[in-house]
DNA sequence: TTGTACGCGTTATCAT
DNA sequence: ATGATAACGCGTACAA
């Protein structure tokens, strides 16, 4: 049963020096003999001393704590942003707090609260679902923040972003295609309200410019992100222009959508037409043909995310950052 | 930037009252007006008092903190342990530091040193590699612990387990093929030295001997928990024993293994022989033929762990709970 | 029902 | 190089 905490004060007395040469031999400060130090070590070991973090960052205001507040960690997505983001923390010394939010308005509002009566020294937070108006109040509240998959019109002195680019990504499967002699090339667009949907389009349209490519509305379609969503929208797709060569998909769901849409109309892949997908989930090295698709470091992601958090408090005079995370095409079989 | 905080001192100079009257409306104890009650909750919020955690884990010795320890979030089988733990820890007031010890057995001592520090109300622990003799002092120093996947061979009044039933899983599958007619049932049964496999191959002696099966030691195999450990181990099986009609895999890797040497041998699944995995990890819906395997689920391992956590700290005189988690066959197409 | 004095364990400040 | 004392923000015990 969690045993009576010794104190400092104890540890200076069995040591006979006072409680401020104690901590001061603990914190590793200077202005205390090296010899005195090694003693108070040895005693305070002994005696199975442990600073309480509550009572130093009571009058510190450091909790050496961070936050980590996310929709879901059993998301694959999210649990290996939260594997880099921890490992960092770890490194420097931070422990996380880790919140899931479960989409769920009312919970990420009461995380952030929580947070900050755990007086956290900062916080990653991943796919808000708030208006900007509703987060605004809880960066100010803050010491300092990382916003993951959101963007802040706003500059904050002290709120860095990190996002995936997206319409990079969608550059870099254009560009391949390209490359590769395709020339009738399609998109299928994801949601269309969709945010990083709309950045893909961007991404799309820029770069077919730059190939000075004439861009067909007819090829873009907009889908579910669903496998089936896929599917219903590359049959449309294909119905409508049949000499459609090469196919960028919302994600790597969606990708599976196209195959099955071209097995069902007798195309092969990659030979009739290519297939890229996006997101690299485990499926997409498991299909036949397996998906080229665009492949993103989350656990490099949730690093940068830490890191970026820590300069902020660290260097607090430092501008912020806004990190893009750039995709990379990771080639396989469909294109 | 993280704004001054206001103090309970200042809260109770606006409203015109003592602090302590303050203290007792926002912990909504008795013995406090409603009337004054409202006035200064309204006060409060308008002030924008937050309640510091510290402050007061430092009088109660309480931090509404748990810790979970866990080798790896990013990997499935603990990021849906993790989802599960939060859920529960979140519905209770609780925040939870979540600490990756990357199978490393100093970062295991770190997690927990960081985690006393602290001085976290519980933890659930998962899958330590440390030696009983290193685990015994930090239940010791703990208020509360749960360990997940792992057993402790002496009681503790504050120290509770849960664990997978492999033996029960066993019993399970074994039950099944034996249901099924099938008679000559072999176990690929994992590392020599797994406790886990220990177990499994105690549930497999046990439900041969129950059905009044003789038990053919030559059906048992031991192997690499991998895809090609329980290929090699099949193909050694076969040649071995040509008539066995169904295989227990150590997990559903190791099916697949058995699936692929099938495929190479020439034998036919499930028609020729029956292929039991376990864990359903992802990849096991997606073979062909499909797996059938034993499914545990996690998340609710999770929520019992972090509940049987709870009960331990609230309930500090009930004794401790060894929970034992029935896996489940998932039927799908290998049997 | 409300208020006062004190202590929780640590660090900061100012002294010696 | 070391020590005494005052905070940090809150809850408890006891008094009013």
């Amino acid at each position: 049963m969690g045993k009576k905490r010794i104190t400092i004060a104890e540890v200076a007395s069995a040591a006979g020096v006072s409680m401020m040469t104690v901590s001061r031999a603990i914190n590793q400060r200077y202005g205390v003999n090296e010899e005195t130090r090694q003693r108070i070590l040895k005693i305070a070991d002994e005696l199975g001393y442990r600073p309480s973090q509550l009572a130093r960052g009571l009058v510190t205001h450091q909790s050496a704590t961070l936050g980590l507040v996310m929709p879901d960690v059993s998301n694959p997505f999210f649990s290996q942003i939260a594997r880099g983001a921890e490992e960092i923390a770890y490194q420097n010394n931070y422990n996380l707090f880790l919140i899931n939010t479960c989409e769920d308005v009312k919970r990420e509002k009461d995380a952030l609260d929580s947070l900050l009566e755990k007086e956290i020294d900062g916080a990653v937070w991943c796919s808000s679902r708030l208006s900007q108006d509703e987060i605004i109040p809880y960066l100010d509240l803050l010491p300092a923040a990382v916003l993951v998959n959101r963007e802040l019109e706003v500059d904050h002195q002290h709120v860095s972003t990190v996002n995936v680019d997206d319409s990079q990504g969608t550059r870099i499967s254009l560009d391949y295609l390209i490359g590769h002699h395709r020339t009738k090339i399609a998109l299928l667009a994801g949601p269309t309200l969709s945010v990083s949907g709309k950045r893909r389009l961007d991404g799309f349209k820029a770069g077919l410019k730059e190939h000075h490519l004439p861009l067909e509305e007819v090829r873009i379609e907009p889908c579910a992100p669903t496998t089936l969503g896929g599917k219903e929208a590359a049959l449309k797709l294909f119905d409508r222009c049949p000499d459609v060569d090469a196919v960028i998909a919302f994600n790597d769901l969606v990708a599976v959508g196209v195959l099955h849409a071209c097995i069902q109309i007798g195309k092969s892949v990659p030979e009739d037409v290519a297939v890229i997908g996006a997101d690299d989930i485990p499926l997409a090295a498991l299909t036949s043909p397996s998906l080229t698709t665009l492949h993103v470091d989350l656990a490099a992601l949730g690093e940068n995310a830490m890191s970026a958090l820590l300069r902020l408090i660290d260097l607090p005079d430092e501008p912020a950052q806004k990190i893009m995370m750039a995709p990379q095409l990771l080639i396989r079989q469909s294109a």
